[in-house]
DNA sequence: GCACCGAACGAACGATCGTGCTATTTTCGG
DNA sequence: CCGAAAATAGCACGATCGTTCGTTCGGTGC
């Protein structure tokens, strides 16, 4: 890895951070060439344009997802169990260090609904591709009989969405010191509600 | 209502539509006077400091929730009836004019959960407000027999404002056309699983 | 008719935004 | 160890940010 590879990687490392905070309109050139001890030149050098790093941004944050939440758990075997291991992958990503501004997707989520343009179009596309993940896990458990055959996959994709949407409100917005805790029992009456009785 | 008065109005009720599209951060005296046909400094003159208009935007978006969903909402029966009211009433106003970028407290929750100041803490007053009230319909439910005793109304609100967040996610982000009837459904299913065998 | 007041305007301020140029330094293969 | 290439710095630009100031204009009370 060349020199130019470890510090752009250091910035978009950083740049996430930020974003979760103030979002991608919020997140400046020269607010993260200061806080890198870069020039402002320096490190636009690597971007060529505003809208690049936020594209870039936007990809590194998946791969980081993908890396922190998706990968190990598909190690849990297929159905409930892998998709229980999702959702507490999730939570803690959403948790992480109290330094990061929360899930970085909830934030970019709301701040691009009504931006059109290109980082808006990589978004939508990233969330769909992680929701019907997890739609196409609630399907393998249907399959394997531990979720009733009458379950819309979609629907419960969707809801444990809205579930760590209203942990974030919860945990960040209001400091609800019982966020963490609503969020699981959430999760688990919408799985209560679909499973089989012998599982 | 002095001429002041007016265009004061005037420009917070433009002012709410705008912040619901690209936040408070995004919401510019200088853009708002123009869209306004106003200068500037006549427009800042209302308000003496970019922080004042942000708190009056807030409470004006509140004043308006509160004329244009709970007041009404409230006529209704009290127990699930009133739940139900509240709740489609609160769909409706995400929906709104089409012009409006949603709901506009979805907008501010997310994007001043992580910027501390008085505009945060009015939001979080009135966030918490909100909810607090949800739950007191839900108790009331309760008390009525329409819910079961063992429900919690705090995670009651706290799943409906998810049901909510996921619809604004999904009808916003994401384009769902289905956004709408998987948020009814959401609510549905979270009131089923309370029940009273009897009700 | 004169004094006053609220409302709005135009111009300017320092700061910061994204973005180009041109140097200068740093890195790294031969 | 040298020279090409990559990485970074320095500086300047037009635009826009929130904010201030002095001024103008229409109306209202005395």
């Amino acid at each position: 890895m060349g020199k130019g590879e470890s510090t752009r990687e250091a910035i978009l490392r950083h740049a996430i951070v930020v974003a979760s905070r103030v979002g991608l309109s919020g997140l400046t050139i020269g607010r993260l060439a200061q806080e890198l001890d870069l020039s402002k030149s320096g490190l636009f050098s690597h971007f060529h344009s505003k809208e690049a790093l936020e594209l870039q941004v936007l990809e590194y944050g998946a791969a980081r997802f993908v890396e922190n939440v998706v990968k190990p758990a598909l190690a849990a075997p297929r159905g409930l169990p892998r998709l229980q291991a999702l959702f507490d992958r999730w939570l803690t990503w959403s948790q992480s260090d109290p330094s990061s501004g929360g899930c970085f997707f909830v934030a970019m989520a709301t701040e691009l609904d009504d931006r059109p343009g290109p980082a808006r179009d990589l978004l939508v596309r990233l969330q769909r591709s992680w929701i019907d993940l997890l739609a196409g896990v609630v399907a393998a458990a249907i399959r394997e009989g531990q979720l009733r055959p009458d379950s819309d996959p979609d629907q419960l994709a969707h809801d444990a969405y809205g579930a760590m949407l209203a942990y974030h409100h919860a945990s960040r917005l209001l400091d609800d010191p019982a966020a963490e805790e609503r969020a699981r029992r959430s999760f688990a009456s919408l799985l209560d509600a679909r499973r089989t009785p012998a599982s």
